[in-house]
RNA sequence: GCCGCUUUAGCUCAGUUGGUAGAGCAAAGGACUGAAAAUCCUUGUGUCCCUGGUUCGAUUCCUGGAGGCGGCA
């Protein structure tokens, strides 16, 4: 068993940062942290290369004031996903532990935070050879027709999981057909893995002003030479069809050259329209982290305080 | 100035052979078992431009007016 191979993290401590996209959680990493800690980046976008004004990834300046891991790791064309997060969060956060310093998780992706703490189910990983089969078989048969097929060998799976969430039904078969076993018989942990017990910080802002914030910083992305990231990315062949390229900021881009038409105000529109909207998703879900503090990000001192009395306890 | 088309949910527009209306997008809320900045679910009372008329009843038909678009001058 894997966790028995980790050593125990019970008395360790162990920091997360979570917030929705522009609640500013870069700038108050830099404000909270520097000799002594780490920051283990759980950001689904900021791990790719070139993809940087877009995914708002911080200064070099600031990496080199602190060491950042899990930033910069993978090309743009290449998938990243939740269990290379997990694999990858751990063995920073050893090598962080062995250095005698302390990891601190910031990001956005409430996935990543969820799947790190509990750990995966030990369901297979994806094989895109069989993804791509199962694809196929949704593109000729349809989504109704394989929710259909999902219900005769997984009812649970088909029952919790939406006809058209096509997305989800994909991913169930799949781990049908690799492991002749259906997702849900797949236990989904429900304690934190080697007793971590993480000071879990929620960055909470007025939603009227984290809006103003979003806009404010989709300008700035402009401003500071988004389009010509777009450009540099296309110089390399990028295409809608790269992973990386779902991000909002670059899929508006991609999604305009598509369909030919890319007039630059409504590109804007649409990345603050669905920036807004993805800041709602990540507030939903990080509710359910229990044991999460709300905190506010401008209040250096209060968020000072909660960490000083958690770090008490080491 | 004349002719034609048009005016319905925040936006783009359906529709009602006359019985007060519905899609997409937006918005609000929610979910989340290895693609998660992804994917999906729920939620629609709006002087149906104004005015008068016909009618048991008008957003729908008719008169007049106003705004918009196009054509001819």
């Amino acid at each position: 068993m894997r966790s028995s191979t980790r050593p125990t993290r019970r008395n360790k401590p162990l920091i997360f940062i979570f917030g929705p996209t522009a609640s500013g959680k870069t700038a108050l990493v830099e404000r909270l942290f520097s000799t002594g800690y780490q920051i283990v980046n759980a950001d689904s976008v900021q791990v790719y290369r070139y993809l940087d004004i877009g995914s708002a990834k911080p200064s070099s300046e600031l990496m080199e004031k602190i060491p950042h891991h899990l930033v910069n790791i993978l090309e743009p064309w290449q998938q990243f996903t939740a269990g290379m997060f997990v694999q990858l969060a751990d063995e920073a956060v050893d090598r962080i532990y062995s250095l005698g310093d302390i990891p601190v998780l910031t990001g956005g992706t409430a996935f990543y935070f969820k799947n790190f703490l509990y750990g995966l189910s030990r369901a297979p990983e994806c094989d895109p050879e069989i993804r791509a089969q199962v694809a196929a078989e949704l593109k000729e048969k349809g989504a109704q027709a394989l929710h259909r097929q999902l219900g005769e060998v997984d009812p649970a799976s088909a029952q919790r999981i939406n006809v058209h969430d096509t997305y989800r039904i994909t991913r169930a078969l799949e781990v049908y057909y690799q492991s002749g076993r259906p997702l849900s018989s797949f236990a989904l942990p429900s304690e934190p893995r080697f007793g971590m017990k993480p000071l879990i910080l929620n960055l909470v802002r007025d939603k009227q002003e984290l809006h103003h914030r979003i806009e404010l910083r989709v300008e700035q992305m402009f401003d500071q030479g988004l389009a010509d990231e777009i450009r540099q990315l296309k110089r390399m062949k990028a295409g809608s069809s790269w992973p990386a390229l779902v991000a909002i900021g670059y899929s508006e881009f991609f999604r305009a050259f598509d369909n030919g038409c890319a007039d630059i105000s409504t590109i804007k529109a649409d990345i603050i329209r669905n920036t807004k909207q993805y800041a709602k998703r990540q507030m939903t879900f990080f509710r359910s982290f229990a044991d999460a503090v709300d905190v506010n990000p401008d209040d250096t001192a209060a968020v000072e305080a909660v960490l000083k009395d958690y770090l008490e306890k080491f």
